[in-house]
RNA sequence: GCGCCCGUGGCUCAAUGGAUAGAGCAUCGGACUUCGGAUCCGACGGUUGGGGGUUCGAGUCCCUCCGGGCGCGCCA
């Protein structure tokens, strides 16, 4: 509909150019946007505005020009109107809304076929996924359901730093721990090592006191033949740690301790790696995140990419040697201020050289778009990305960067304090466990990424209105009541017809015709603005809206009644709901329920 | 010190440079003997952190100050 407004509007302003009443350098862009008042019509737009300024003109007479220059379709219209100083104003007919039921969950193709590669996520398996790692999550996982929806190809990958300090660090914090639990305690805990407890877990260190309560709180434990079955291609090719693996598959304990006792710290590393990647895609599965991909940062290494990268940046003059022998990547003239190493003096390549390597990777596949979901305390490495896909020959606008600020866990109307290397925090795993997947993802969608935001567990937890995911959800599950009972009483939901639209005469059920309609525009907006957030916002309005509508009307003019008429009408209408809540919920990775459970015992999901 | 993000009713948050800044919660006052009341309606509440600028038009863009968060490693 927006479209068409659009086009009639252009058309119009390219009729004033063939009379010479418009310049021909003058091409102001074409907005189409919602009044915030009701009185002003269904769209709006400023071009005599825009049209004024770039020729220098009155805007009052622009409008008069362009109002007669309009040609739209034939009732589609119920009014077009000028308002000074310079809004042309486009009032659409019911009948012409109503039109648009007929395929009201279609989805503008915006995106074009785009190949898009979404990384994101991307934690490294040092440890358990945090609620900040959550909100990329979330944010990603929907924003790659959108931007399918609205026609881009999307691709989404998740990178694993499995080589480096972190993960080397992480193998003997948790060496140390299952050393001391033996009695070995010949190992020093590692100054920056790993505190949280479940490094004790992970270490397999029996007898700790730990270990019971852990296997309790984190199912993963029992994931953990499945992830080993997916993660198999991760194995280094040494045949002691496949047998090692596969022991430790018929049996969790023993083996560690075996290898504990054999000082064999590689083999913990690995299998701490398998372990940990197998929490977080248990946790991210939880959440109803699945990759395409993982992409393991040890095979870019393997088949020399990093090598041949930092090489070429060389042979390019945008890197060079230093006196110390490291290799320095060249930032002058880039919004970075320093040079930065891409291989130490003792020829060992930093994680920015894997990562340049990576994205030269990513951009070589023959995406149009990268987009990365980053947490924001990793945006100073935005300009150095971009830069290093410039050297390389890439556009580096074709790298986008959202970045998702942090989250504040709110108990009893005080945040839960955290803190990652000191110890213990609520985990992403704990956060889903205790809340719901459907709880922690509406709520997280319901924020734009970019402002830091608080998480109040007990109003997740709380199976009331109060609670935005329940708002929403009751709203589907009372549609989905009216329409079992009309099938219990033998009455169908009728198909599309033109003659329904004039027996919905209510204002609210006009109102709601007119949201309907508004779906796909929300959600192809939503795709090429990269903000999910609008299309949990509209549900909200959406479902609030058909509240106000049922309340009102509950016992005067139901949806099932003696008139046969209105119940067809009504009857498609609230299916029309139905769906388009379904769907929209399904594009936020959000549950859709046929109805709502009160037991408070149940597991709230 | 340099850089990035944020600052919107008491609280949590919306608002492609457009018209009189919107929701939810909280507070107060109402409706309704259920197509599921797990609902709805109304009222109260704002100098969009302060100041300057650009523009026909600024919460939005620019400058500056204040406040909050986060970065600035041969860590990842």
């Amino acid at each position: 509909m927006e479209a068409i407004v659009e086009r009639v509007l252009t058309e119009a302003m390219e009729r004033l150019r063939a009379e010479g009443k418009v310049p021909a350098d003058v091409r102001p862009a074409v907005v189409i946007e919602r009044p915030k008042r009701e009185e002003f019509g269904d769209f709006g737009c400023a071009l005599p505005l825009a049209l004024a300024k770039a020729a220098r003109r009155n805007p009052v007479e622009c409008g008069k020009e362009l109002m007669a220059a309009i040609q739209a379709p034939h009732g589609l219209f119920e009014a077009i109107t000028f308002a000074p100083p310079g809004y042309l104003n486009f009032k659409v007919a019911p009948a012409a809304w109503f039109d648009r039921m007929q395929d009201v969950t279609t989805i503008p193709a915006v995106g074009g076929g785009q190949r898009v590669l979404l990384e994101y996520v991307s934690a490294n398996p040092t440890g358990p996924l945090h609620v900040g790692h959550g909100r990329g999550a979330v944010l990603g996982d929907a924003l790659a359901r959108v931007m399918r929806a609205a026609g881009y190809a999307v691709d989404t990958e998740y990178y694993v730093n499995d080589v480096g300090n972190q993960m080397a660090m992480m193998g003997l914090s948790s060496y140390a721990r299952g050393r001391e639990s033996l009695g070995l305690d010949d190992s020093e805990f590692p100054e920056e090592g790993y505190k949280g407890s479940y490094v004790g877990v992970v270490s397999g260190s029996a007898g700790s006191p730990d270990l019971d309560e852990h296997i309790r709180r984190h199912p993963w434990l029992t994931y953990y033949q499945d992830y080993l079955k997916q993660f198999k291609s991760i194995g280094t090719g040494d045949s002691s740690l496949r047998s090692f693996a596969d022991t430790l598959r018929k049996e969790f304990q023993k083996p560690r301790i075996v290898a504990l006792a054999s000082r064999d710290r590689n083999a913990i590393t690995t299998v701490n790696e398998k372990i940990l990647l197998g929490w977080i895609a248990n946790t991210l599965k939880r959440l109803g995140i699945e990759f395409d991909r993982w992409f393991f940062e040890h095979e870019l290494h393997q088949s020399n990419a990093v090598q041949d990268t930092w090489k070429k940046l060389i042979h390019s003059g945008h890197a060079y040697p230093d006196e110390a022998g490291a290799v320095l990547f060249r930032m002058e003239g880039k919004a970075d201020e320093a040079d930065r190493v891409i291989v130490r003096a003792n020829g060992v390549p930093t994680y920015f050289a894997a990562d340049i390597a990576y994205h030269d990777d990513k951009a070589r596949r023959g995406y149009a778009r990268l987009i990365n979901i980053w947490g924001a305390d990793h945006h100073g490495y935005i300009p150095r990305m971009r830069a290093a896909l410039e050297a390389l020959g890439h556009d580096p606008s074709m790298l986008q960067v959202l970045l998702v600020q942090m989250v504040t866990l709110i108990r009893d109307g005080q945040p839960v304090p955290m803190g990652k290397r000191s110890g213990d925090y609520i985990t992403l795993q704990d956060l889903v466990e205790e809340v719901g997947s459907d709880a922690v993802r509406f709520l997280f969608l319901l924020r734009k990424a970019d402002s830091q935001m608080e998480f109040d567990l007990d109003l997740a937890k709380s199976q009331s209105m109060d609670n935005p995911v329940y708002y929403v959800q009751y709203g589907h599950a009372r549609v989905a009541a009216i329409v079992r009972k009309a099938a219990a009483q033998g009455i169908e939901v009728p198909g599309w017809s033109a003659d329904l639209a004039g027996v919905l005469a209510l204002p609210e059920e006009q109102a709601l015709v007119r949201d309907l309609a508004r779906y796909g525009s929300v959600v192809a907006s939503a795709a090429r603005r990269c903000e999910p957030h609008h299309v949990a916002f509209y549900l909200t309005d959406l479902v609030k809206g058909f509240h106000g509508y049922y309340t009102r009307y509950k016992h005067s003019e139901k949806v099932i009644s003696a008139d046969a008429r209105k119940t067809a009408a009504r009857l498609f209408l609230v299916s029309r709901l139905q769906s388009v809540l379904a769907e929209g919920l399904a594009l936020l990775g959000v549950s859709a329920p046929g109805e709502m459970r009160l037991a408070a015992d149940d597991e709230p999901a």
